[in-house]
DNA sequence: TGACATATAATCATTTTGGATATAACTAAT
DNA sequence: ATTAGTTATATCCAAAATGATTATATGTCA
C-alpha cells in the first residue's frame, strides 16, 4: 500500500522518515579473483573502515538514477549496466540515524577503474575473500593488493556477500559475464571470467559447447594477436 | 556509503526524506491458478483500484519486521516465511508524495486467507493473468473469481509481475513450493503446485525422480485417505 | 469378483554432460 | 627451412540426466 490521506499526513507530520541511500558493489576481476571498489571512510561512524561507494537518493530521483549518479560522481564511470541487488534496513545498521540503503551491483572491466583509482587515493579495488569455495551464504571479507585484511564499514560485508551469491546464481542464465570482457573476446577469456566468479575450474569442451549453444555470441572470423601459440578466434555478443 | 557527518546534517536539515513502505505480494493457488491478495482502495489516489496490502515502515523497525507486521495486521496471518522481492522507487509512482516501497512476497495455503477474507470485505484473492504462458517479462493482470478484470493501483501490476517471475525462477532450486502444501502431502499435490506456478504440464516420472533425488522430502509410510482409487503415499519436508 | 482409476516401478531412447584424445595453427628456437 | 612447444579446435566415448512409455500394484465401487 502507498500513502492514504490519513496515513500520509500522519507519516509526514508525526512519523519521522528514514534517510534512503544507494550503495554500489562495483566488481571486477583482478588476477583471476573477484574484486570490488571500496572507499576509505574518514568520518564517524566507522572511520578508518572501508565502505561501498554510495550516496543519498534525491527526493525527485529514481533509485536507478541515484545509482547511476553515484557511479558517475564517486566512481567516475559510465553506467552500462547496473542492477538492483537488495535493500538493507535494519534500524541499527547506522548508529546515528535510520538509514535504509538500496544496494546495486555491476560488473566492469578492470581498466575502467583506472581513472577513479588515480584521482581518489581513498579508493581501492579490494580482492574479495570467500569463506569457502562453493559456499552459498554469509559475508565475505576484503583484502588489499598486499594481502592485508580490510575492515568493512556498517553491514557492507553482508552486502558484498549477497552480491557474490547473486552474481554466481545469475551467471549461467544471464549475460552478465560479458560486462567484464571487451567487445571482442576469446572463449578462453570467457571461461576465465566464469571460473573467477564461480571459484572453480570448468571443463573446457563442455563450457565451449554450452556457450555456443546458448546463441548469445557469434564468431567474427578474426583471431587474437600477440599470442605465442595458435591464436584463438574472436567472438562478440550478438546484437 | 551511509551518512557522513556533513551529508547527514544536510540530509536531515536540507534534504527532504522520502516515505518508505512495504508492500506484500501474498500468493496462493486457487483452482490451479496463481492468485494474490488485493485490497480495495477507498481513497485517492487510485480510489477504486486494487492494491497490494502494505504499510509504512516504522522509524525503529526493520524492513522484515514491518513486512511481518503488515502481514499480521492487514492480512491477519502469521508469517512463516516472507522474502524480500525488490524495491520500487520511481518518483512519480505515487503522485502526492515521494514513496519508496520495498516489496515482499510469500506463498501461503489457500485456507490461511479465510480469516482475512471474511473479516475485511475490501480484500479479495484475485487470480493472476499472465501475458503469456512461458512469458518472462512484463506486468500481470488480476481478475476476480467471476472473471472481471481488476484495475491495479500504482505500479502494483509491475510488482506482481516481478513476483511471479521470481517465484518461477526460484521454484526448482529452493523449497518455496512447500509453503503452499500442508505438512503431509502427496507427490501429485507437489506436482500440481509446480504446474500451477510454471503454467506448464510436467512429466510425471521425471518430476517424481527429481524431487526424490533432491533429498528435501521423505516418505512417511502413511497414505492419503478418501481417494476413490489407489491412495498415494504421504510425504513430509525433511527437518 | 472384476472393471476402473491412479500410484508406483521398471524400462528404453534421447539428450546433455564430463572427460579424454587427436588434429590444426601459430611462435620461436635451432 | 625445420622442428619443438603451446594452445585452439574438433572428434569421440562413457556417464549421467531427462523424456516418455509400459507394466504392475493397490485402492474404490458396481
Amino acid at each position: 500500500m502507498t500513502a492514504s490521506p490519513n496515513s500520509r499526513s500522519e507519516a509526514q507530520a508525526a512519523f519521522p522518515r528514514p534517510s534512503v541511500t544507494v550503495d554500489l558493489v562495483l566488481m571486477s576481476i583482478i588476477d583471476g579473483r573477484l574484486a570490488a571498489l571500496l572507499q576509505l571512510r574518514g568520518e564517524q561512524p566507522c572511520a578508518g573502515s572501508w565502505a561501498l561507494p554510495g550516496g543519498f537518493v534525491g527526493i525527485d530521483e529514481s533509485l536507478d538514477d541515484a545509482a547511476k549518479r553515484v557511479l558517475a560522481t564517486k566512481a567516475k564511470m559510465e553506467g552500462n549496466w547496473l542492477e538492483q541487488l537488495y535493500t538493507f534496513g535494519k534500524p541499527d545498521r547506522d548508529l546515528r540515524a535510520r538509514v535504509i540503503t538500496v544496494a546495486y551491483f555491476a560488473l566492469l572491466p578492470g581498466d575502467e577503474f583506472g581513472a577513479a583509482l588515480r584521482n581518489d587515493d581513498d579508493l581501492v579495488l579490494a580482492e574479495l575473500t570467500m569463506p569457502c569455495e562453493g559456499e552459498v551464504g554469509g559475508p565475505v571479507g576484503a583484502c588489499s593488493i598486499d594481502g592485508a585484511e580490510l575492515a568493512l564499514a556498517f553491514d557492507h560485508a553482508d552486502i558484498l556477500g549477497l552480491a557474490v551469491r547473486r552474481l554466481r546464481g545469475k551467471l549461467d542464465y544471464s549475460r552478465i559475464a560479458f560486462a567484464l570482457l571487451p567487445d571482442l573476446f576469446t572463449l578462453r577469456q570467457l571461461q576465465d571470467v566464469h571460473e573467477a566468479i564461480l571459484g572453480v575450474q570448468l571443463n573446457k569442451p563442455a563450457f565451449r559447447r554450452r556457450m555456443l549453444d546458448k546463441g548469445w555470441i557469434e564468431g567474427t572470423g578474426a583471431r587474437e594477436t600477440g599470442a605465442s601459440f595458435r591464436p584463438a578466434e574472436l567472438y562478440r555478443v550478438k546484437q
